[in-house]
DNA sequence: CGTTAGCCCTGCTGGC
DNA sequence: TGCCAGCAGGGCTAAC
């Protein structure tokens, strides 16, 4: 592959030399994820790992690109004289780094478990929410406790499991518990079937726009009737998120 | 250690 | 129409 990169922010704190030096004449040998990071695998055993953060893309691309397609781009990876994988980032939070297979070992011990994965259940949630008293949306938005679950999936999986977003993690009972993880993983399943949320510029790899958005019951929609009672569906703000509630069916106690 | 506020960015929206 | 405050799929860091 050739690279370039538009944008050394992309690549920060590390310079885009060694990034592209990393990468110039290897090949994806595999791609998999990690709760939000992407990794691709390459033959060298290093990897290219990616964060979209709010607004990034990562997309299939016929190359040259041109016009709009230039707009926003961060780094472009090239496989032959006319495909390549194109990142674009509005507001340039996304990541790119080299993770070596020294350490890529290592690197990971910093997230908590996959949400779909066996070792995530009522009793995981137990034993992350212990006796403490941030509010149990934080805690799920929190990448070291629970791996991949952002802003949308947490209010999606509160009003499921009827859990008011403030609630003190620590007074959950093991009922909720049960239904809190219970939810999680349909939420999680239900969007990854509707392909994500596209509410502004998320797209897939081949640039189609997700549907999840379509189907949001709560995230979003201050003002609008909850779909369970028909209660007005209220906005607050938990630890600097926009949060989005039925105050009806999610119990605060 | 747990928790929170501020900050990193750009572009869009809504109120005046 | 123009201007501008506020907000947005996330996460790191400093400070308490």
């Amino acid at each position: 592959m050739q690279v370039e990169v538009q944008d050394s922010l992309v690549t920060a704190p590390e310079s885009p030399d060694s990034f592209i030096k990393s990468l110039v004449g290897q090949t994806i040998a595999s791609v998999k994820r990690r709760g939000k990071y992407l990794l691709l695998e390459l033959d060298s055993q290093d990897t290219l790992v990616v964060h979209l953060r709010m607004t990034g893309r990562l997309t299939q691309t016929r190359l040259p690109l041109t016009g709009d397609d230039m707009k926003h781009l961060r780094f472009i990876i090239g496989f032959s004289e006319n495909e390549g994988l194109a990142f674009h980032d509005t507001r340039r939070f996304g990541k790119a780094f080299i993770l070596s297979r020294r350490i890529s070992g290592d690197y990971w011990k910093k997230l908590g478990p996959e949400p779909l994965g066996n070792s995530f259940n009522a009793r995981h949630l137990k034993r992350v929410v212990g006796n403490r008293k941030s509010p149990i949306k934080s805690l799920l938005l929190n990448q070291s406790q629970i791996a991949g679950i952002g802003n949308i999936y947490a209010d999606e999986s509160l009003f499921q499991a009827g859990i008011h977003p403030l609630r003190p993690a620590g007074d959950l009972t093991d009922e909720e518990l049960k239904q809190l993880s219970r939810a999680i993983k349909e939420t999680l399943k239900r969007a990854i079937k509707l392909e994500g949320s596209s509410i502004d510029s998320y797209r897939d790899s081949l640039g189609e726009r997700g549907r999840f958005q379509e189907t949001f019951r709560v995230h979003r929609r201050q003002g609008e009737p909850c779909p369970s009672c028909k209660s007005t569906v209220e906005k607050i703000r938990v630890g600097g998120r926009g949060t989005y509630f039925c105050p009806k069916c999610q119990h605060k106690s």
